[in-house]
RNA sequence: GUGGGUGUAGCUCAAUUGGUCAGAGUGCCGGGUUGUGGCCCCGGAGGUUGAGGGUUCAAGUCCCUUCACUCACCCCA
């Protein structure tokens, strides 16, 4: 029989690692709620058309690595590639911004994307996105950067790089994007296959190409920074300069490109050095049409998304502390263990952690377990100790053991236990 | 979709030029006091060496095919 293995792409989390995911995701909603974002929780699928007008349908994401399929009355239906589309359609189907002209939200859970996996990418991947909607001034492009920081360096993550950009607006970006596809022009032979394909579909990722001579070629292109509209290149100068205030080091990447078509203005991205290919922690950036462009009113919004799994990779290890068990009932005979499987699920009521073995071992292979589970106690008995009606209580760590009467057994260790800490 | 690397017990890995090579450590189970853990000692279970085919007297070891995993490109978190 052939054995059935998870999908590509798609991974377990398994009981050793998931304390590390909680951590990260109290971290995050313990740091977030304090600066007034909120959770909200969206679908994991939605109808395709959401993703391929807010990504872009020329968008690599939506032209070939979303999970669609279609549905039994004839819709297509995606599984979600990215966080920020749904979040923009809970909030404008739930009409958010009537309550509050400003709403901050945010949103963890898994994204699936159809690509090669490899080091820090995978099919299915997990996200903490962040949304703020309603606010257009640079503050609250500092204020969003300034929470991702500071959520990473909680974490200790160490040898963060930040860059940022300005990506411009709909009235400045597409009269550079012409310009750049005129320069590129005048020597497109010189340029890589893809550069060339670039040209047509996405001119300003030849900025992003790894290929050297595309790389002195675009060196002497035309620089978004430097055709900024007045209120673009106000807007950035003013979020560099929050930036400073708040004593962030950053770096100006004039060639950073988004994947998603999506954002305007300000983009930001978080970059680690030990990751390997995939060495993106985090971006985002701001998307002041985006909301009006999904039917929503014409308001500004700007967000970022955080690779959990890359995250994790750059964890510092921690000493993940092992699993304790409160008290191991180890019973001998099938009189004494019927009495400990009663005894063992009235301290679980009580919330104390107890175990024991149903099987019935003898009492070497019972104490090993007890040690396994790192019990800090044992209670042991046997029929002698049932017919003298009491048990014995053995204190793991300085294995000193005195005697208890069965009456009144579980109140009195209740109390014990409870008052170790 | 394209290219490179790797595939031996649950896990980490050994096995000289193809010739007792199917092993070790760890984990699991049991034993070393007739009812007491961590250290130590002993024993046991567990692999059709990813799968299929070929070369050979003989293949984990060579060749082909296939699958899986992995890294990289594309692209992104």
């Amino acid at each position: 029989m052939e054995k059935i293995t998870a999908i590509k792409g798609i991974k377990d989390i398994l009981p050793l690692d998931s304390p590390t995911w909680h951590k990260v995701e109290l971290t995050a909603r313990n740091i977030f709620e304090c600066f007034g974002f909120y959770e909200i929780r969206v679908p994991i699928m939605e109808k395709t058309t959401l993703f391929q007008r807010s990504i872009g349908e020329t968008t690599d994401i939506v032209e070939k690595e979303m999970y669609t399929f279609r549905d039994r009355n004839d819709e297509l239906l995606t599984l979600r590639p990215e966080a920020t589309a749904s979040v923009i359609r809970a909030y404008i189907e739930h009409n958010l911004m009537a309550s509050d002209p400003v709403t901050k939200l945010y949103t963890i859970g898994p994204m699936f994307r159809r690509e090669r996996p490899q080091k820090g990418r995978f099919r299915q991947f997990h996200q903490i996105d962040v949304e703020l909607f309603g606010d257009d001034t640079p503050a609250s492009d500092a204020e969003v950067i300034f929470m991702l920081m500071h959520f990473l360096q909680t974490l200790g993550i160490e040898k963060l790089s930040l860059e940022i950009n300005s990506l411009g607006c709909k009235v400045c970006r597409p009269v550079f994007s012409k310009s750049v596809v005129e320069y590129l022009k005048g020597s497109e032979d010189a340029l890589c296959p893809d550069c060339q394909r670039r040209i047509h579909t996405n001119p300003l990722r030849v900025f992003d190409c790894k290929v050297e001579s595309c790389n002195t070629i675009i060196a002497g292109a035309p620089r978004i920074l430097d055709d900024l509209c007045k209120d673009c290149s106000d807007h950035f100068s003013q979020v560099k300069e929050y930036l400073q205030d708040l004593k962030l080091s950053y770096e100006i990447n004039p060639r950073m490109v988004r994947g998603l078509d999506y954002y305007t203005k300000t983009a930001f991205e978080v970059k680690s050095g030990e990751l390997g290919a995939q060495n993106s922690l985090a971006g985002g950036g701001r998307y002041d049409g985006l909301v009006s462009f999904l039917g929503g009113p014409d308001v500004p919004g700007i967000g970022f998304g955080i690779g959990m799994e890359r995250l994790i990779d750059c964890l510092p290890p921690s000493d993940s502390s092992p699993r304790r068990t409160d008290l191991f009932i180890a019973a001998l005979g099938t009189r004494a263990q019927k009495i400990a499987f009663g005894l063992t699920q009235e301290f679980r009521r009580k919330g104390i952690s107890a175990a024991m073995d149903y099987a019935d071992r003898s009492l070497k292979s019972q104490m090993k377990r007890a040690d396994k589970l790192n019990s800090a106690f044992t209670l042991i008995f046997g029929d002698k100790e049932i017919d003298e009606s009491h048990a014995e209580l053995r204190d793991m760590n300085t294995k000193n053991q005195k005697s208890l009467p069965l009456d009144g057994l579980l109140e009195e260790l209740t109390n014990i236990l409870n008052k170790r800490e």
